[in-house]
Parts: C-alpha cells; sequence; structure tokens
DNA sequence: TGCCAAATATGAACCGATCCATAATGTCAT
DNA sequence: ATGACATTATGGATCGGTTCATATTTGGCA
C-alpha cells in the first residue's frame, strides 16, 4: 500500500502538501497540485484510514443500533441510513441487539473503543434508566434515536407520527360508512402501541363515536396473535363491520381468519392496517394500510446526526422530526358499503 | 478517553507491560499485573482502535458486500455473517451494491482504505472479468464469496447446492405421482437459475421422464414474472399438473395466478418453490419449499474468512463448503394425487 | 531596484497503540 | 560468592496520517 510519503516523493513535494491536497485544508496551485494529484492517480494510493482518524479523532463512522436486521422494519431504515452516511462520506456499523438492554451496553462499549463519531439508535424498550445512552452522550457522542424515544431523556429523534397514522386509517374506515370498527393494539409497554390505539380514539371521538372497550383487543405485534384475536372479535356478540390492525404482522393474521371465517373482505367485513407488509400486493384483498417512511426515518436520522458531528446545529433543544405515514388506500376497505348501513 | 500512557502511569509500570497485559502478547505475572487489570478499571480504558490497527496493521474489521438488504435473501445472510464476526472479535461493514459493478469496485476502493482484514461478498453478476475482486486477493486480503461465484476465480466460497435443491423438489413432485411438471425458471445469465433447472431435469432423467421443453418458461425471479407464466403454462395445451418455481417470489406470483383461474392447490395443480418467503406459512395453501440455509451461509463464510485471516488454512487450493438446502414438505404438494393419475 | 507583507510550501511533532532490542532481575550450579 | 542463563520489564522506534510553526516564494509599491 502507497503511503502519503511514497506520493510525496513521487511528486517531489512535502507530505503536507500532499496532505493539503487530499483534504482542502490549504488551497494549492497550479502545477504542484496536478503533479500530487498524478501520483496519487499513478499509485493508486488511499490514505490509511486508522493513521487519520488517530491523529484527527474523528473516524469517519457510525454506530448503528438495531434490535435485529431480520425483522423486515429494519432493512429500509438500514438501508436509507446508509445510502445518507455514504453520501456525506461516513460509513455504517450495524449491531443487532435482540432488543436485549445488555447487549445494548456491551455494544456501546465497542463503539466507544471504535471511537465513533456519532450513534443511531433504535433502542431496546426499557423500564430502566438508558444510563448508556446518557453516558455516552455525556462523552460527547452524539446520539440520534429512531422510531423510540428512551423516556426522560432529551436526546435527538426521528419519529412516526403514529397517533396520525391510526387516526388517518380509522378516520378513512369511517368515511366508508363504518361505525362498529374493532381495533387488535399491541402491547401497551409499547410507546408505540399506546399511540396507535389513542389515534383510533380520537379519530373516533372526532365524529361522536363513543368509545367501546368491547371493540378492542391486546395483541403482540405478531401474526399468530392477529389471526387469534380476529377470529375472537369477529365471533363475539359485538360484531364489527370494520377492523384495525396495529401492525402489518396482525393484518396478515387477520387475512388470513376472515378467510377461515369464511367471510369477504371488504364486503363482510374492512381491514386497515398500520404499517406495509411486504407480499401485502401479492394476496387478495390487498390491504389498504398507512405505510411508516422506514427509509425516509433512517435517511433523515443520519443526516440529522452528521448535521451535529459537524457542529452544524447549535440548538441547545433536542431536534425531533415526525415523519407522516402515508395512507395507501386499497382493495381490503374500498368498494362496498358496510352491512349495517346499505346490507353490503 | 484514558490511553495506556494514563494507565501506565497509574500502575506504576510502563506502557510495553501494559500492552502485554492487555494482549497477552507476554505473560506478566502476580503483583504487576493485579496493578495493570485495576488501574485499567479505574480509569475505564478502552484500548485506541485506531492507534492499535494503524501499528498492527489489522483492523479487526470484515467488509460484507451485498446487492440490497432491502431483498428479504440478505438479512439473515448478514445477521450470519454479524454473529459469527462479533463471536470472534471482528465487526461487519455492509455495503449495498444493487448489484452495479461499479460501486463494488468503488466499495473495494473503501475497505482498501479502512484496511479490512477480509471481505464477504456475494458477487454482483458480470460477464466483465472481476478484476477488482482479483486486485483484492492479489493485495492479501482474504476473500469468501458468497452464494454465487465469479468465473474463473480461484477464491473460497459458501454456496447453496441448487442442483440439489431443484431435485428435491421436483423428486418430492415425481413421488406425489406427477409427471408433467412444468418448471418457471430465472434468467439463464444467472449460475443460481441454470443449476436450479439443471436439478429439475436431473430429477426427471432419473425416472426416465423426458424432457419437454414446452413445459419450461423463463422468468425473472420476480412476483409477476412467476403470476403471468403460471397463467401462461396453465392455459397451454400441455397443462402441467404441478409446478416447480425456481425462487420464492415468483411462488408467490403462482399462488396468485391459480387462485384467480379459480385451480385448487394442490388438487388440480400442486405447487413446489425453490426458496422459502416472508408470510408463507400465513396463507394457504402453505407452500411446499426448499429453503436456502441463508444464516449458515453467512455464518459459515465468515468463520472460513476469519479462519483464513489468522493463517490457519495452509492449503493453497480454494475452499468451498457447499450447504444442502432443506425440503419443507407442506401443503401446495400434500394430500393429494395428480388428476391424470387418480383423477384428484 | 529594494523592501515588506501576504501567500504558500515545508517538515517535525504528535496521535496512541505495538513490538523488539536491551536492561534488569532471578535462578541455579559450581 | 560468582558466572551463566533464563525470565521478565522497559522504553524508544514505529505505523501513516494531520497540523502548525517556520521557511520560502511571490507580488505590490515606493
Amino acid at each position: 500500500m502507497a503511503t502519503i510519503k511514497n506520493v510525496a516523493r513521487r511528486a517531489g513535494v512535502s507530505v503536507g502538501t500532499v496532505s493539503n491536497v487530499i483534504n482542502g485544508t490549504v488551497a494549492v496551485k497550479g502545477p504542484l497540485r496536478e503533479r500530487v494529484e498524478e501520483a496519487i492517480r499513478d499509485l493508486v494510493f488511499h490514505p490509511n484510514h486508522a493513521a487519520r482518524s488517530l491523529k484527527s479523532r474523528r473516524s469517519h463512522t457510525l454506530g448503528m443500533v438495531i434490535a435485529d436486521i431480520t425483522n423486515p422494519f429494519f432493512p429500509l431504515m438500514v438501508r436509507g441510513a446508509e445510502d445518507a452516511a455514504l453520501k456525506l462520506g461516513y460509513l455504517l456499523n450495524i449491531f443487532n441487539t435482540d432488543d436485549h438492554v445488555e447487549r445494548e451496553r456491551t455494544v456501546f462499549g465497542m463503539l466507544r473503543a471504535r471511537c465513533v463519531d456519532g450513534v443511531l439508535i433504535a433502542a431496546a424498550p426499557s423500564s430502566d434508566p438508558p444510563t448508556h445512552l446518557r453516558d455516552m452522550m455525556a462523552t460527547g457522542v452524539p446520539l440520534v434515536c429512531l422510531d423510540r424515544i428512551p423516556a426522560d431523556l432529551p436526546v435527538d429523534s426521528v419519529l412516526v407520527d403514529n397517533v396520525m397514522g391510526a387516526a388517518m386509517c380509522v378516520r378513512h374506515l369511517i368515511a366508508m360508512g363504518h361505525r362498529t370498527i374493532g381495533v387488535i393494539s399491541g402491547s401497551p409497554r409499547l410507546q408505540t402501541a399506546q399511540d396507535r390505539v389513542a389515534g383510533y380514539r380520537v379519530a373516533l371521538s372526532e365524529v361522536g363515536i363513543p368509545f367501546n372497550p368491547a371493540l378492542v383487543r391486546e395483541g403482540d405485534f405478531r401474526a399468530e396473535s392477529g389471526y387469534l384475536l380476529t377470529k375472537d372479535l369477529c365471533l363475539s356478540s359485538t360484531f364489527p363491520t370494520a377492523l384495525f390492525l396495529a401492525n402489518g404482522m396482525m393484518g396478515m393474521g387477520a387475512l388470513k381468519a376472515i378467510q377461515e371465517l369464511g367471510l369477504r373482505c371488504p364486503q363482510d367485513i374492512a381491514i386497515a392496517v398500520f404499517d406495509d407488509v411486504p407480499g401485502a400486493d401479492i394476496f387478495r384483498p390487498h390491504l389498504t394500510v398507512v405505510s411508516q417512511p422506514a427509509y425516509q426515518m433512517g435517511y433523515q436520522g443520519t443526516e440529522l446526526l452528521i448535521q451535529h458531528i459537524a457542529g452544524k446545529i447549535e440548538s441547545k433543544e433536542p431536534v425531533r422530526i415526525v415523519l407522516q405515514p402515508e395512507l395507501k388506500i386499497r382493495e381490503s376497505t374500498n368498494g362496498a358499503r358496510p352491512r349495517t348501513t346499505t346490507g353490503g
């Protein structure tokens, strides 16, 4: 591997000059510059990253901490973050924690040893105070939280407006004439799940429909629970004409349940889902969803983080970027009025 | 951040001794060792990674080059690689190239600058000779190819036995009594696609069924082509009783086509698919598949790479690990004999 | 033409580890 | 007690960049 000294010798200049050409710290002009650039090309010189970050104390590397890349929500987010990072000259180190706080702590130790310039994290839900996040920030390493914010931590974040997304879904169902709308939520320990139920209630109250606890089921964001609870709800006495599922996997489960119950969708029961699902465009009926801008979340989170690193943000207040989900109306809510209104 | 000098001063020893304690290069004994360890703990000392790799010329970092993390095949592979890397004290840098050879070249430049100790790559298909791979190897950076091997390159690799997997699928269909078996393949430019058709032919020839070109359709590994070609094949004069789809996305498309044609699966037509698909366990009929050990591929590829880095492999011959796919018999081929045999 | 300030190039110190030649210490036989 | 040898600790050179104080060149003006 060619070093900066080789380049300097070949170009007949000092190492300092080569460094200046590379970094543009000081303008190097005319023939000198050309000779240096030629030498760099001839020797296929790549500045040694270790040497560079040793002296400059910046690694041009970001840490990204997520639960699990095999969870279909994360690849898009990671891709967005990576595209932004690469565009701005940074590189991403990805770590899976499976939502274990202990793994998070371990990972943070590594990030520190590697001198990452900043950290993106979709933090694990935890009742403990997030001391490792706080410590990292105290060390002066900028942090951006994606999707979830730990309680009581003044930190930059990029979020989806879960309340709004859920409300968009339910408003749409209401606009289609539904009045008896069931909801299958996630664990109330997750802020995300709480917000989506809140959005459901907002939409109902806007048009004066009273909240009916008998129409609510608490799931766990997995297909199986969507399947079981949809059956449960459809076989109960308060039979809904429409269903709002708080996440995509449960939406798939609901679809399966409805098929097995011999119900037609949307004629017998309409379905709207929070979160798009791979394969949703293959099976009938195509699901009406609000889709989360996961790619955007990764991309904008990374931009924000790098702005902080570059010191381009002076505000002492934590920055919060709230992204709007997008309602995609498809077959599962469309083309039929509810039974109770028109007889479907 | 504490440095090794701080630790040395605090423990009242030389920096060399601290280094020896950390790396175990030379055994440091008794009270000295204890004092050093205590100082390390007190100062929460993490050796600076940049300094370390500058001097030692090893970064304990691997590059991983894939097409696109949002393609559902890759997350499992990445997760496998990451788990193996972390276990062995390495860290993974992931790069998406979208299968563009030019991006691959750019990425290889970065990998070089970062002094990665080795590279895992699921190489983009290309007609050009893979000079960047060759150059990287010539520089002494070990390389392991995953899933696909560039032609004419003697390189370590971990592969799935595509011929065998396809043959397993088709043998199973034959065992269920089918004789007229259609195949929807991928682009013949992909070795993978070629191999899967080869496996199809192997299974047929084993039992003396002649190969019938009229039963073959060339798809492109996307759901849409599976959908269109399944309709095409089912409406053609050589109506198959069973179908082998060369990848998962096309399998989803086939399922949709069959539903729309009003055919029952497996009674009217059986389906077997290469490659598992997310959501395959939700929709009926559940698809019979051979699933690729993507996690294993990442994990074992990384182990192999690190063995090479550690110089534990002396053989000059490239190592090739061939993983066997697993046949998962589910509803789409089960529980019914083909029409032509039993009248279904 | 000569002088001074501004602009530009130089090279040595430095970042924080590793590693090796050398020094110091310890062990044992004589 | 002493020399010979093995064992262990030391400290300085080194990796390849960046950076800044200093040296050199350039250009404008009297």
